[in-house]
RNA sequence: AGAGAAGUGGCAGAGUGGUCGAUUGCGGCGGUCUUGAAAACCGCUGACUGUUACAGGUCCGGGGGUUCGAAUCCCUCCUUCUCUGCCA
């Protein structure tokens, strides 16, 4: 949620702003929210004078009672009776304006950062640059849907039987490569100096808002009625929350945090003909890493996070290019983000393995994660993300970019984690 | 899940209708003293809103109610603790 104080004093930054990312009644929205602001700081005022006559009334009121003056406190009591009107009436209509407004904000998304290229579609995103080689692979070499089930490690069919489409079940070796997976990332994200936490995969609403996930992308949460929690689509979600509501001591910043978790997506309405296999999945395992920074220093800490996933590629073997997304392409919340995409070989597509932003305090605002600053100052911090990784289609392109006669040759880096180096129709 | 108790400032812990946004202690910050440190002593020390600044307003787990006036009384929800039950 964007701060009613930045709209207030910088209102041609924000509309230019959410022009970039093609946000289409910024003009209209914007002054809407400015005049509810002034209407209810006009209100407030209104509301604390007859409140400050009324508490002054109260205090004497019990000073007459104390002497015994019962009939002096009678003939105070009728004015208050007016008074009370007032600020009920004051309180009532700035209750709902204070609602209004809030629900305009909540609509308007994040400002760009300065460096955000200008475009509306993915095709406007910016290439920042390639790594990795792309393997030349046989003629006949297999997509990952065919590859897994000649070797039989994942199954859907099994999945739709127990749970539904998009649930796969992993066996054999591929359970081994996703449990080696999950380790592998987690060590390097802990050599990289960040905390490893486990949290829940349930939260509740005030967590969903906190992190911007509602009310906006409501249908995208699987939502337990029941007892009105969330499935996490994210770990973001509760690692971020861990700090809502909390005055950070500066010594303990930056806060870094790195947590694997399942993750769940209704994915609503996205099924189509190119989400085959592992591409979309309702259930996927992620690890993310989360960084809590001052406002000075988040961009340098995006860079160690770019840093770091692009380390991880490399160290997987897998041919791989970053992305600046575009104004028009970037999520809700973002300030700024960069896609990393790895190429799946016999797809002969790049697959998008991690996302990586800087919600500058647009987060921070909604969770009131503040830290106190020179001269005694609570101030909102910035709050980072990124996947690091999303296993999927880590798995899609490993399978797929790695793929001979003899089987499925697994980087190095991961012969010690799955307890074998290459995935054969013979092993189990 | 049932019965009982409780939720107050960073922590501990007073306060049961009226100058209480809140006694006190610890912690923290500043000062005096000291070569320096400790001890001792003195002062300061919650958040939000609002104002050019002051003032003012709100917040004692959340929400609602009673009252001229609520941390204090009533309703409701949540959480924690103890006992019982169930269970990996």
């Amino acid at each position: 949620m964007l701060q009613i104080s930045v709209l207030r004093d910088h209102t041609a930054a924000v509309l230019a702003g959410l022009a970039k990312k093609h946000y289409a009644t910024a003009e209209a929205d914007v002054a809407a929210v400015l005049a509810l602001d002034q209407r209810r700081r006009a209100l407030q005022t209104t509301h604390d004078a007859a409140q400050a006559e009324a508490n002054q009334l109260a205090t004497q009121i019990g000073g007459l009672l104390k002497t015994g003056d019962r009939a002096g406190a009678e003939a105070l009591k009728l004015r208050t009776a007016d008074l009370k009107q007032q600020t009920q009436a004051a309180s009532a209509e700035l209750a709902q304006v204070e609602d209004e407004q809030k629900q305009l904000l909540y609509k308007l998304p994040n400002l760009p950062h300065v460096s955000v290229p200008e475009g509306r579609h993915a095709a406007d995103n910016e290439v920042l640059r390639e790594g990795g080689e792309k393997p030349a692979l046989p003629a006949n070499a297999q997509p990952h849907w065919e590859l897994i089930k000649k070797y039989d490690i994942i199954d859907f069919e099994l999945g739709n039987k127990i749970t539904g489409a998009g649930f796969p079940v992993y066996k054999g070796q591929g359970a081994r490569l996703q449990r080696a997976l999950i380790n592998f990332f987690l060590d390097q994200a802990r050599a990289a100096g960040y905390t490893e936490v486990q949290p829940p995969i349930l939260v509740n609403e005030a967590s969903g808002y906190g992190t911007g996930n509602l009310p906006d992308k409501d249908g995208q949460m699987y939502h337990d009625l029941k007892d009105n929690l969330y499935l996490i689509p994210t770990a973001e979600v509760p690692l971020t929350n861990l700090y809502r509501d909390e005055i950070i001591p500066a010594d303990k910043l930056p806060v870094r945090l790195a947590g694997y978790t399942p993750c769940f997506r209704r994915e609503a309405g996205s099924w189509g003909a190119d989400v085959r296999g592992l591409n979309r999945l309702h259930q996927f395992d992620k690890i993310e890493i989360v960084q809590i920074t001052t406002p000075e220093t988040s961009y340098a800490a995006l860079d160690t996070m770019l840093a770091h996933v692009e380390g991880l590629l490399g160290k997987l073997g897998l041919p791989y290019r970053i992305l600046r997304l575009c104004g028009g392409d970037m999520s809700f919340t973002s300030a700024l983000t960069y896609d990393f995409e790895v190429w799946s070989a016999a797809q002969s597509r790049w697959l998008e393995v991690s996302s990586v932003s800087n919600f500058e305090t647009f987060q921070a605002n909604r969770l009131k994660c503040r830290y106190r600053a020179e001269g005694g100052k609570t101030q909102l911090l910035h709050t980072l993300n990124g996947s690091a990784l999303a296993l999927p289609r880590i798995v899609a392109a490993l399978l797929e970019n790695n793929q001979d006669e003899s089987g499925i040759a697994l980087p190095e880096v991961l012969h010690s984690y799955c307890g074998f180096d290459k995935i054969t129709n013979l092993a189990n």
